[in-house]
DNA sequence: TCCTCGTATAGACAAACGTCAATACGTCCA
DNA sequence: TGGACGTATTGACGTTTGTCTATACGAGGA
């Protein structure tokens, strides 16, 4: 079931609650560590900027069990997490599987680290 | 020793490899990690917003406690972590402890993960 | 249709984590 | 100096996590 990540996407977007701008709610306290222990590990790190760092900003499952040194199930288990955070997309062409990183969240979660804007606060 | 959050902080503000921006080494995807994990659990995220959303941006450890509903050792350990990771800066004055926020830590972070400047949106 | 090959899942196991009760440490005040 | 009080540390516990091997799933080609 692929909702679960997509629900995690739409309310990061959603809500932004920036982590320095109030006391957050139980919540959004739990959405963002959701994301966060996503990136809580130095393997998926790694293969989000592997993903990032490809041309064309797509990598195929193929290409990343190598570069961390870790067996194929493993590498596969992170992507898992990733994408079910919703950091990650992936797109199965053929045998291959592709993934892309998916900025939106990215920009969700810098937002939420730091709200405040270059120069003035909107707030 | 207070040396290994010091150490963290700097190392992160001096190199602030950004995930999107090519493949990250081992080493910067560890340091990385670190301070995600801090940040990869609900209850800390918590303490983290209700530093930041105290008045003066200070908040006594005895104001802690009760919010998050949790016991006060839990809550010291907690503080602890977040502490560690140069997230959240200790004062001991008296009998009583006062957190702050690391700005720049969270600046650090934030630039990690979204590289990209306000000015021009590529996509 | 069967075989090959890329990927995902299942199951197992050690290590790390979050939590608590009990206790130790430090600082203030009488 | 001794007690009270805020905070940190210790030790224990069940749960979660990261990794592996073994296996299942699925698509393409002979």
């Amino acid at each position: 079931m692929p909702s679960a990540s997509l629900n995690l996407i739409e309310d990061l977007s959603a809500c932004c609650s920036p982590i320095t701008g109030g006391a957050l709610d139980v919540e959004s306290a739990e959405r963002l560590a959701r994301v966060f222990k996503a990136l809580a590990d130095p393997t998926r790190v790694r293969l989000l900027s592997l993903i990032a760092a490809t041309e064309g900003g797509e990598a195929c499952a193929c290409d990343l069990t190598a570069p961390v040194n870790l067996s194929q199930p493993t590498v596969s288990h992170h992507m898992r997490q990733l994408v079910d955070a919703g950091l990650v997309s992936r797109d199965q062409r053929g045998k291959w599987a592709y993934y892309r990183v998916v900025d939106s969240t990215l920009d969700a979660i810098a937002n939420a680290i730091k709200p405040e804007r270059l120069g003035q606060q909107t707030r």
